[in-house]
DNA sequence: GCGAAAACTATACGGCGTGAAGTTTCTGCA
DNA sequence: TGCAGAAACTTCACGCCGTATAGTTTTCGC
């Protein structure tokens, strides 16, 4: 038994010296941006070598993979609840409430922002699948479920859609049919364009383009939201 | 008169090698990406010492956002010609234009778009103030000229509207309001949502986060351009 | 033609990712 | 309990990077 306690033990100190890794790295991002994030920075740290990393990961680029991965699924879980809090028959109240959370988690974390949706770390070039994708997907459903929400107002905008299911990753696909059963392609491909409107404009005001044009992106926000709001043929005072 | 040439030829000179330095930087980030950017390597290309180009730019942050300046400059320029392209009183048909331009714009010159919009290069920090912000409001003007086509369809949505001038940077104010005298500042706001709400969408493409999602991000694009036409009022088939 | 300035090279430092080889510590089995 | 082997970690090395300093060559203006 002392045995199994072993291998227990050694694993468990594994797990740890990982989770610890990607802590500091995430400190590093946090206090230097992705640019920050260097084996040689996290061992310091560590009181470490720089080559032990690569006992838990074989490149810094795995590293930043599992980091992409760990914010990235942080971000959907803040987007999940956020569209749920709304009652599921105010389909309005549901976007505003989304739209705001994504802002303002990306504001808060602009360094995770960069890491998810920007070029993250020098030279680092992002596995093809993986992880990313499929976090992406997550934060896809989460908003298809406000399209869904939507679709009943904003149907007969979208009549003459040629969206098929052949249109979208089969992956995704396939997480969302079972979740909207009657959803159609239509209003998945709105979920995107949803999706994209809003990142848009944060993308914008985290690069720091946007200060440099209005000195309230707030307000440029909430006028985008109500607009969009409105676009999808919701009756206002909903 | 021989000094005069001289000092022509001196000055001629370096303009040229200048301009050799960023056209090579250019080179390297078209096929290395913008992190394949070095002083090492574009010396290397150019037979000289890297030290050599500290003569020209006190710091690689300064030749990068003297690229920024250049690229950013090209954009404008096509985003200009293309908005002006369709005839004034047709705004849907130039709000097509303009936007096709961007995204093909972006998708020929992902480098560019990365340089311009994402971290250019590792540890990059970009000044405040200088060229690239005022590339931007080239860009905003641009966009501008397209919110002022679409205002008279579009000014009956915007009503509650609560923009003032004040909540625009002064520069770009200044630019503005001699270009097109009876614009109210909502039709700024709007010109702002307006490319904001492009920008998302083709930067999801470039950075690969659409392609995750859906097979076909162009005719996402054609539906977004065509809602976004919708949503500003302007009667179909203009 | 000559003094000065500009252009460029040589050398060096510290930081980076990463590979290979060596050392210590721990684990599981006899 | 002792010991083979694996896992964790260090040391050393290489080539890359930006950049500071000092020295050298070329060119210009008088």
């Amino acid at each position: 038994m002392a045995g199994t306690a072993s291998r227990g033990r050694r694993e468990r100190l594994r797990a740890e010296t990982t989770a610890e890794i990607k802590d500091v790295a995430l400190e590093l991002m946090a206090s230097g941006g992705p640019g920050a994030i260097t084996l040689r920075a996290i061992a310091r740290e560590m009181g470490m070598t720089a080559n032990a990393i690569y006992g838990y990961f074989a490149t810094r680029d795995d590293l930043v993979t599992a980091l992409v991965n760990d914010v990235y699924g942080e971000l959907a879980d803040a987007l999940d609840t956020a569209g749920a809090k709304a009652p599921a028959n105010d389909p309005a109240a549901r976007i505003r409430s989304w739209a705001g959370t994504f802002r303002a988690w990306a504001l808060d974390n602009p360094e995770g922002f960069r890491l998810i949706y920007g070029d993250p770390v020098p030279g680092y070039e992002a596995p093809t699948g993986g992880a990313a994708p499929e976090a992406a997907r997550r934060a896809c459903l989460s908003v298809t479920a406000l399209a869904a929400a939507a679709w009943p107002h904003a149907e007969r905008l979208h009549k003459g859609s040629e969206f098929t299911w052949s249109d979208f990753d089969p992956d995704l696909v396939e997480k969302i049919r079972p979740a909207f059963p009657d959803l159609p392609p239509a209003a998945v491909a709105l979920a995107l364009r949803l999706w994209a409107r809003l990142h848009g404009l944060v993308s914008l005001e985290v690069y720091g383009h946007l200060h440099t044009q209005t000195t309230d992106p707030d307000k440029l926000f909430r006028e985008e939201v109500a607009q969009l709001v409105r676009s999808l043929g919701i009756p206002p005072l909903s």
